[in-house]
Formats: C-alpha cells, sequence, structure tokens
DNA sequence: CTGAAAGCGCTTACAG
DNA sequence: CTGAAAGCGCTTACAG
C-alpha cells in the first residue's frame, strides 16, 4: 500500500487513522488509492499493538457433557449465545462461541480475545484456573462453587430461583417434593440442590433428591419414577421438581405410562423450559430463566473488564419468571 | 519468558512448538517454567505470521433487516450459528458471529476471520463486493441473485423447495395459490417468486404474489387478507404460501378472524417454520429448511478455502422437509 | 508535513 | 543443540 501510494507506512497509517498531521491531498489520494485497491490494514497485526482484538468469548461449560449447542427443544444456550452476539456487536465487539480453551490444540483465536464469559463453570473449573493464571479478564454466569467469591460472577441465585418453585408447588398442593438435578458440579446443580435440602431440613423431612445426567434428557423418566415410586409408599413424592425441561417431559410421560396422573397424583415442573413442556400433554409448568438478559449483563461486564474499566459488583442475572402450566395446576375440588 | 528460562526466545519457540532440535532437558525445563508462570504464546503474535487465526466468521445478512437474531419464535438463525459454531470448533476453528463486516467502525476482530460465511446475501451485497477485493476467503449460502455464479455458494434451490410446497397445495386441493415473500432482495425471496410465477404461466393464471418485510412478523396478516380478498371473488386465493414462518402464523389468524376457515375455505403454509406455526390452531404446514446440516456444509467450505484447498462444485443445501400439518388438511369429504 | 526507526510478540531460516 | 537476525503488517514516538 505504502509503495502504491508512493509515500512511508507512517503517513499511510496516519492518514487512514486521522492521526499525526498529514497534508489534505496527501490524505485524500492515499484513500483513493486505498480504495482502488481494496487495502485494509490487517486486524491482526493492528491487534497486536494493544493486544485488543475486540474480540469477545463465550464458553458455555454444559457443552462440554451436552455435546451440543442444541438439545432438542432445548434453546437456552442459543438464547444466550444469540443475546451475546447481538450484545457484543452493539458493543463493538465480535463474539465467539468457543468450547474449552484449556484443551490442547485449540485454534489461536480461541486463546486471542480481550476477554471471555464462561456460564455454568464446573467446580474447580480448569478453564478459569487457566484464564486467572494468564490473567485473561473473564466473568462466570453462576460461580465456581469452589471458588465463590475469587472471580467477578453474576450470581444465579440457583437457591433463590428453586425456592420459586418449590413455594409454587408447595402452594399447588405438594407436600413432599423430589428434586432431580443435572450430574454436572456447577452452582446451578449444586445450588438448587442445597434449596431443597434447606426446605427439607426445615420441614423435619429427608430430602429426596436424585442427580441423573443432563445429557440423556428424557430418558430418565421411568429412572426417576422406579427411584422415587418403588420403595415406602409413605415416602412418595407428591411433587417431581427436575431441574432440566427435559427431565421433566420424561418424568411426566413415565409418570403417565405408569398410571400416575399428573397433575391430580403428582405435579411436575422444570427448572427450565424445553419447547417440550409447552407442547406436552398435560404442559409442563417451567421457569424462564431470561437468557436474553443474563447475556446482556455478562457482556456488559466483560467488556468493561477487557476495557480495564471497574465493575461493579454483586452482579445478579434476572429474577426468572414462573409460567405455570397444567402438570401444577389441579382443577380446584379434583385434587385427590 | 525467555528471560524466564534464561534462553533465548528462538528456543522458546522451538522447545513449546516442537520444532527444530532442543535438547531435552532444556524442552522440559521450558516447559516447565512455562506451566509455572502461566505462559501462553499470544494468539495474535502467531497469527500474524501467516495471517491466520483459526477464526471462521458468520455473517447472517437478513440480520441486517430482522434486527434480531431472535425474532420471537423464529430459531432458524440460532440454529445456523449453533451448529456453524460447532462444526468449526470440530474442524479446528472458532466461530465469530458477526453483523456487517463493512460497516464503518467495526472491531478490527471482524475483519480478522480466515474465511466468511454469509447467509442470505442480498442482490449486489456490498458485503460480498469487499469480501472479494480484498481476496478474501468466503461461501454463501443462497448466491447474491445478480452475481450468481461469481463467487462461491451454497445454492438454496429455494425455486425447488417453493415448488415443493407449491405442488404439496395443488394436491392438497388448492386451485389459486398466492405468495407472500419478504421484502429482502435475496435469492430466497427472489426464487420462489419465480417459482411461483413459473407455475402460474405454466396454468395460464395471473401470479398472485405479494411482499411484505419480513420483520413485521404476524402483523401482516391482515393486510395479506386484505390483499387478496378485497377484489374480485373470482380471483381469490384458495392457499396462501408465506415464505416465513410468522406470515404464516399471522396470516392464519387474520383470515379465522375475517370468517375464512382454515384449512376448509383457505389452505396456508409457510416456508419455514417458525414455533408458533407447530402450536397454533390450526397448526401450520412449513418446510424445515434443516439449517443445521447446512450450516455444516458452509463451515466445511469455509475451512476448505481458508486453507486454500479446492471446493468441489456445485454444492447445494439439503433438501427441505415437508411438515404437514392441519392448515393444509382437509378432512376427506369436508373439503369446500 | 513526512519518514526512518523501534517495537508489538512471536516464528523461521540461518549461522554458529 | 542454541541463539542472533529478519520478518509477519502494522502503529507510535521522534527526528527532520
Amino acid at each position: 500500500m505504502a509503495r502504491a501510494a508512493g509515500v512511508s507506512p507512517t503517513t499511510v497509517s496516519h492518514a487512514l487513522n486521522g492521526k499525526g498531521v498529514v497534508r489534505r491531498e496527501t490524505v485524500e489520494r492515499i484513500e483513493r488509492i486505498a480504495a482502488e485497491i481494496g487495502y485494509r490494514p490487517s486486524a491482526i497485526a493492528r491487534g497486536l499493538q494493544n493486544s485488543r482484538l475486540g474480540l469477545l468469548a463465550l464458553v458455555i461449560r454444559p457443552f462440554h457433557s451436552l455435546d451440543t449447542f442444541l438439545p432438542e427443544g432445548v434453546d437456552y444456550f442459543l438464547r444466550i449465545a444469540g443475546a451475546a452476539s447481538l450484545s457484543a456487536m452493539e458493543r463493538g465487539y465480535s463474539m465467539m462461541l468457543i468450547d474449552d480453551p484449556t484443551r490442547p490444540g485449540v485454534p489461536f483465536s480461541a486463546l486471542a480475545a480481550d476477554a471471555y464469559i464462561v456460564t455454568e463453570p464446573f467446580e474447580n473449573d480448569p478453564v478459569l484456573t487457566m484464564l486467572s493464571e494468564q490473567r485473561i479478564p473473564f466473568v462466570t454466569v453462576g460461580a465456581d462453587p469452589a471458588r465463590r467469591d475469587l472471580f467477578p460472577s453474576i450470581d444465579e441465585a440457583a437457591g433463590q430461583q428453586a425456592m420459586t418453585m418449590i413455594d409454587h408447588l408447595s402452594q399447588a398442593g405438594a407436600h413432599r417434593i423430589a428434586l432431580v438435578t443435572g450430574t454436572d458440579r456447577n452452582d446451578w446443580n449444586l445450588g438448587s440442590r442445597q434449596a431443597l435440602v434447606d426446605w427439607c431440613e426445615a420441614r423435619g423431612q429427608q430430602p429426596l433428591v436424585l442427580a441423573l445426567p443432563e445429557a440423556e434428557g428424557e430418558q430418565v423418566g421411568e429412572r426417576v419414577i422406579d427411584h422415587f415410586f418403588s420403595g415406602d409408599p409413605a415416602e412418595r413424592p407428591d411433587a417431581v421438581f427436575c431441574l432440566t425441561g427435559r427431565h421433566a417431559a420424561g418424568v411426566t410421560e413415565a409418570a403417565i405410562r405408569r398410571g400416575i396422573r399428573v397433575p391430580e397424583d403428582l405435579l411436575v415442573a422444570a427448572g427450565s423450559g424445553a419447547m417440550q413442556n409447552r407442547t406436552s400433554s398435560p404442559t409442563v409448568t417451567t421457569l424462564d430463566l431470561r437468557p436474553e438478559e443474563t447475556a446482556q449483563l455478562a457482556v456488559e461486564v466483560a467488556v468493561a473488564l477487557a476495557e480495564g474499566r471497574p465493575v461493579q459488583e454483586p452482579l445478579a442475572t434476572p429474577t426468572a419468571r414462573l409460567d405455570i402450566r397444567e402438570s401444577t395446576t389441579r382443577a380446584p375440588g379434583r385434587a385427590r
């Protein structure tokens, strides 16, 4: 480019960036020639100056166990990703969706972001360890359960969200609530579990909790029913609260297959919604986690960190919205 | 790092990349120290060598007129983005979701991808012009209607997909099919329109076509009905084929509000599905464009281009799957 | 107003 | 086996 315009690289740089002092005509000539030959400064070379590319990365940790962003009917991750990409754009950043940046052989780019957003980190998550060791800015959505106040994080208040549902089930007539969590050791699973345990303790009940792999989706239905309904009839739950929508869908189906009526004999609810919960019969009550708002907040924080600006803590995700559906709505007078 | 290990940068580079010849012990020492101080080579500096970052970019052009990746109930774009990100990872690339890289003030990173995927480019799309001028590799999903064979593209066969639906409507009893396209001048809208025009011509009919903004979604319902049902009764369609699921949802609602029964008096179908088409009453027949497979193919091509490998043309998106629902299913004997 | 020099943090011939 | 030099494509003091 410098050669084409017959000037030095310095002048090209000055002219195109409006820095320094360059004669008007020179600027115009350089701009014209740049347009002609389709010259654009290399983003990489520019990034090298201040080690900033204007790039954010989103690491969706549950992907690790789920192996997809698109579990059938589950749009949570995609909604996070879409909203985060949008928010990033609005702030002049690009957003990159990556898997695990600690894996050997990741592309250069996976380590080149100015700041990272890590959703649902695991206990002692190696991704956070790496990021913090390298002093790369990051914010998590849901804390690392083992390092709660060590890193900037957006609190999910998993326990509080769980209580919203537990209260609802209780009001809907449940006396004995069983909880089905996933197996990932993240704040969502652990925090929700703790909330139920505390709640049961306060009422002198033994908590009924089962952890099953998120990835198994609807398939876990039979196992959940077997687990809670094969023992002492006095110990059977009258409500099952599954953290994932697909688990709840599977439980609902399995219950009905076994002749357990939903909601008459058993209330079922999910801590996060899947499409099938809106279309199944009965439809299933869920929590809408409002991932779009969470993503927006996360991007806001990530950008601040990338630019070295201070972040106002504490940060929290929006309160989940309770979508009450048939699975927890007993017709008055028809309750068992 | 070099200083910390008491060796030259060259040796560090050799040791960490397994290139050149370095004594075993030296390699080990360097690796140990690197681990200790959390040293990782800068992705940007490495990228500068071969101007490759291992970064792909996805430019979803309809975003321009839609202003969101998440129109209520429409998961098409997100499914493309999610699947593309996944496929990229599998091939050792990161995927970046960006808006319009030609806009002034875009982040450096938006111009730093090794190859671009542009979905649904517009006629004479400036994004393609810029990319081709700068000799940045790219592939489009759906051709630029004005430069059909100029750039590598994955053919959507919009006309063929439209014919699938037109044939279905015809078999379901339609004699007069109206088409509602979007207003973006892309291959999808233009190709589908052409297919209907040809089909009508072959049957000596005047084509009934209306283009309305994609972004208006369900709102267009009334306008579509007004447009096609206010004139000469002999000229009224007995089927409306909307390219977008939200348009179809709006048309179905509006028709019913006006006392036009669906499917008895009017068949309605959509060229791409939205959630509401599966849950409305009646449910609406749609085409499933299988965005995941399209995304996977696009990434495959983009990676090949980024690595300078030849691409096997012609390329085509998978054949859409027809999801037949109530809006085009007349009970036998009950048809008008 | 313009350009030669140094530097961003690495890698790659090449010389020792 | 190791390191000094050059270079990737820019930008930023600084000198002229």
